[in-house]
DNA sequence: CTCAAATCTTGACAATGAAAACATTTAAAG
DNA sequence: CTTTAAATGTTTTCATTGTCAAGATTTGAG
């Protein structure tokens, strides 16, 4: 019955830790299979035994991705649960924009085109639970039946800034860091009206 | 003083037609440069003439997909300018919804990772075009000092539902179609508050 | 201990982006 | 018109990639 079960160690832990940190530290496109497998000191072809295809391991690290970006949004919503249900959205939101600057690989993952990685069953759940965690906040302010539409609503708006951050779409005059604490007071009036 | 000046036609302009399509046809890891330049009738390194990279012909497609987006909300501007600053943003609004949903991957490409394009000057130019039209629309409601801080959070809004729309983020019990005026509506309520 | 399953390696394959060497067409200069 | 250089295309080559198949090794159950 134990669990690591070969010679090696946990690959399947290992190469999942490689990959994230070489999507950390390298161009995307520096980032293959190999590259991974070179990290975690094995052949080419080892993780064909943990992961069906490239497209799988990304969708777990994705999945990893989501599951830290829950962490984290929680950190916020627990050191903001004695304030307004606004507030503590307005912490979650900070959370969220820092959790997207300092890991963008990763994020863009979470959130890119289905085509690159596999929508895993941990992914789908991962996501789900996000999603979760994020209504049962705005629900907090809304009440629940509005929960859905508003929570999509601050999810898009937050979400929105931080790809045209990262994707650098925001053209020069628009100071960064002040646009982030506007964005927020924005969407927090917005959901104020729904 | 001819434009055209070889054997073939246009080259240049028949690989971006058919990059265009192949993005529009296939799934997005089967579009490479050397299909592209198959799709063109030509052999596969006659690219390298007219583009450096394929991140560079991908700008390129890019800086053209932005091109026909001012087009699309210019229309959409046009058609409302008997009605509301607001309803003209609506209007926008939802061509910009519709110009990403009916061209996912080529509007996958205009917001997607820097490293898979080059930022070519092309498409920083019509980028920043696109910027400008939204910015204007946004100053009629506003005013022009409180401009581009409403912009980035109407195209944040906006941007942000595309994009999880199309990584199809948003949970099964949200109503695509009956969010989208939500959002929309609550976007606009939110920049009267700015 | 035996032996089959799980795990890992080696080797192969087709496809890719890029670059170099070469051929051809174009058009400018005399 | 002829010469000639630049622009445009092709062929060939190279390193790299994801995937697969075949073989080797380790593990653990019986």
């Amino acid at each position: 019955m134990t669990v690591k079960p070969y010679h090696h160690g946990d690959l399947r832990e290992q190469l999942l830790i490689a990959g994230e940190l070489a999507l950390a530290e390298l161009p995307i496109a520096k980032v293959s299979l190999r590259e991974i497998a070179r990290r975690a000191g094995v052949s080419h072809a080892a993780p064909k035994h943990h992961f069906t295809s490239m497209a799988d391991l990304l969708g777990e690290i994705a999945a990893r991705g989501f599951d830290k970006f829950i962490v984290a949004l929680g950190n916020a919503a627990e050191q903001s649960k004695r304030q307004t249900g606004e507030d503590r959205l307005l912490a979650m939101g900070r959370a969220y924009l820092r959790f997207a600057d300092q890991n963008p690989a990763v994020y863009g993952l979470m959130f890119g085109q289905v085509s690159k990685m596999s929508m895993t069953p941990s992914l789908t759940k991962s996501s789900y639970e996000a999603w979760t965690q994020l209504e049962s906040a705005v629900a907090q302010i809304t009440g629940p039946t509005q929960a859905p539409i508003g929570a999509t609503y601050v999810w898009s708006s937050v979400h929105g800034l931080s790809m045209l951050k990262a994707a650098r779409r925001l053209p020069p005059h628009v100071s960064l860091h002040a646009v982030e604490e506007d964005n927020l007071r924005i969407m927090v009036a917005g959901l104020r009206e729904l």
